[in-house]
DNA sequence: ATGTCC
C-alpha cells in the first residue's frame, strides 16, 4: 500500500483543510479538498490517495470539490474515505466510488445495562454472541433464503426483517433511508442471488465486528441524551458489517458492463478503475437499481443479526430486550451513492453523491433526517479498531455546507495486512487485548493479526480532525469490553 | 471488502 509518496501540491487553508488546485494536472475538472490534521495528511501523502482524488476530480460532471476525510487511504480506483458528487443529468456514476461492499455500514443499540452488570458475564455473553451470529469469509447463517424471499429483502430491505417479526417496531425510524432503498431485483445476476442466499444474518471477515462496548466519555450530554446514551457506564452494541458476497458479487457484474460503458460512451479516464456511465444512461439506471438490492441486503442483514445479539442478550440476563433497553441508536451506510440537492455557488443543483468510505452527517433541521432526530442532528457512528474506541458523532450543518453533508467513517488502515501479519500473531494480540479487559473471540487468528490496533491509524485524531473542521460534533466515546470478528 | 483466482 504504500507506494510513491505525494509530490504535487498541498496547500493548507486551515488546521484540519487542505487544497490540491484545479491547475496541478491539466484533466482537472475542479479543485480537491483533503480534510485532515497534519499527522493524518502526512499518512496520506505516503500511499496513491491523494493521486486517485485528483484522478476524481477529472471525471465528467463533478459538482464542487473531490474530497477526502480525515481516514481516507488508497482504494480501487478511488480512495477509501472519498466524496464525490456528479450533476444528475450530466455527471457519471462509477461502482468503484461505492466499493464493493455495498452498504458496508454501522449499527449502534443502547442499553439499559451497566458495566459492572455485564463485565460478570462477559466471557458467556462474547460465546453466544459468537454462536449466534456466524462469523468469518464465506460464512452462511441460519436462515437460508428462497429465490423469492432473497427477492424479498433486496426490494424491502430492514423492512423484510421486521415484518418477519426480527426487530423492534421503533427500529425502522432509526436507520438511514429508513433502511430501505427503491430498487428492482431485474438486474441481479444468479450468481450474485446465490452468494447473498445463504449468507443472511453473517457478520463476514475483515474488518467487520460486533461488539460489546461501554460509554466511556460524554462530550456533548444534550445530543446524548436525544440519542438514548445516558451515562457513563452504559452498554452499548455495535455492528460493522456490509452486503456480504451479495454486494460483491453486484459490484463485480456492474464493473464489467462499465468498462462497455467507458467505450461506448467515449469516456476517457487516468485510471481503468475508475470505470463509470452517464448517470443518464440504461447502464446507470440498472447499476443504480441494483446497487440499491444490495443496499437493502445489508440492512437486512444488520437487522437480522441485531435480532439474534437481542436473543443472546436475553439468554444471558434472562429478561427480554424491551426491558433490557435495547433499543436502536442509529443504522449508518458508509458505501453508497445517492441523490441529493445541494446549493452550490447560489445554486441548487441535484447531485449523486457518492460516499465511500465516509458517512452521510446531516445537520439539526435537516427534512431528510427521521424526526425523531431531526432537533438534534443525524447520529453518526464511527467504528474504530478493536483494543481502542468507537465513537458517536452528530451531523451539522457546516457538513451539508462544506462536504456534501458528510463526514469519516473510522479509524483508516495505515499498515497493510501483510505488514499487520508480520507484527504479531493473532493468539498473541487475543492475550494482551484480555489484559486490557477486552474478551475477542474471532473465527480464524490471521483475522485478529490483520486488525491488529496497530494496523490502524488513530481514530481519535481522525474525530477532532471532523469535529474541529465541524463536518460533525463528537457526542460520546465507546471503549470495547467484547468484540467478536470474522 | 470478497467462495482473498472461474
Amino acid at each position: 500500500m504504500a507506494d510513491k509518496e505525494w509530490q504535487g501540491p498541498l496547500e493548507q487553508i486551515d488546521e484540519y483543510r487542505w487544497r490540491i488546485p484545479r491547475s496541478y494536472r491539466d484533466d482537472m475538472r475542479t479543485d480537491c479538498i483533503v480534510y485532515g490534521s497534519e499527522t493524518l495528511v502526512q499518512q496520506m501523502r505516503k500511499d496513491n490517495a491523494l493521486e486517485q482524488l485528483v484522478n476524481v476530480a477529472t471525471l465528467p460532471g463533478i459538482v464542487g470539490n473531490a474530497l477526502v476525510m480525515p481516514d481516507a487511504h488508497w482504494g480501487y480506483g478511488f480512495p477509501i474515505g472519498g466524496v464525490a458528487a456528479f450533476d444528475a443529468v450530466e455527471g457519471i456514476i462509477s461502482p468503484g466510488g461505492v466499493g464493493y461492499d455495498i452498504n458496508c455500514g454501522v449499527r449502534l443499540l443502547r442499553t439499559d445495562l451497566t458495566k459492572d452488570d455485564v463485565l460478570p458475564k462477559i466471557e458467556t455473553l462474547v460465546n453466544q454472541l459468537f454462536h449466534a451470529v456466524p462469523s468469518g469469509t464465506g460464512s452462511e447463517g441460519v436462515l437460508k433464503l428462497s429465490d423469492s424471499e432473497l427477492e424479498e429483502v433486496a426490494h424491502d430491505g430492514a423492512e423484510w426483517a421486521l415484518r418477519k417479526g426480527m426487530g423492534m417496531e421503533t427500529d425502522a425510524a432509526r436507520m438511514e433511508a429508513n433502511g430501505r432503498l427503491p430498487s428492482d431485483p431485474s438486474y441481479i445476476s444468479k450468481r450474485a442471488r446465490e452468494r447473498g442466499r445463504p449468507q443472511i444474518g453473517t457478520l463476514g471477515s475483515g474488518n467487520h465486528f460486533l461488539e460489546v462496548q461501554v460509554v466511556d466519555t460524554v462530550y456533548d450530554e444534550k445530543i446524548a441524551r436525544a440519542f438514548g446514551i445516558e451515562q457513563v457506564g452504559q452498554i452499548t452494541v455495535m455492528v460493522h458489517c456490509g452486503s456480504r458476497g451479495f454486494g460483491h458479487q453486484v459490484c463485480t457484474d456492474f464493473l464489467e458492463v462499465m468498462q462497455r460503458a467507458v467505450q461506448k460512451y467515449g469516456i476517457s479516464l487516468p485510471d481503468r478503475q475508475l470505470a463509470c456511465c452517464p448517470v443518464a444512461s440504461e447502464e446507470a439506471a440498472q447499476y443504480l437499481k441494483s446497487m440499491n438490492c444490495a443496499a437493502n441486503y445489508a440492512w437486512a442483514n444488520r437487522q437480522v443479526i441485531i435480532h439474534n445479539v437481542r436473543r443472546a442478550f436475553e439468554r444471558v440476563f434472562g429478561k427480554s430486550s424491551e426491558a433490557l433497553g435495547m433499543r436502536m441508536v442509529y443504522d449508518v451506510a458508509h458505501n453508497i451513492a445517492k441523490f441529493e440537492e445541494y446549493e452550490i455557488d447560489g445554486v441548487k443543483r441535484k447531485v449523486i453523491v457518492h460516499r465511500k468510505g465516509a458517512t452521510r452527517a446531516f445537520g439539526p433541521g435537516n427534512p431528510e433526517i427521521n424526526e425523531v432526530y431531526r432537533g438534534v442532528g443525524q447520529p453518526v457512528i464511527v467504528p474504530g479498531d478493536m483494543g481502542t474506541y468507537s465513537y458517536l458523532l452528530a451531523g451539522t450543518q457546516t457538513a451539508e455546507q462544506q462536504s456534501f453533508g458528510s463526514t469519516c467513517h473510522g479509524a483508516g488502515r495505515q499498515l497493510s495486512r501483510h505488514a499487520a501479519l508480520k507484527r504479531a500473531k493473532g493468539s498473541d494480540l487475543i492475550k494482551s487485548l484480555k489484559d486490557q479487559g477486552i474478551v475477542l473471540k474471532a473465527r480464524e487468528h490471521r483475522t485478529v493479526a490483520e486488525e491488529a490496533p496497530y494496523a490502524y491509524k488513530d481514530v481519535s485524531e481522525v474525530v477532532d480532525s471532523c469535529h474541529g473542521a465541524g463536518i460533525a460534533v463528537k457526542v460520546a466515546r465507546l471503549r470495547p469490553i467484547g468484540v467478536v470478528k470474522g
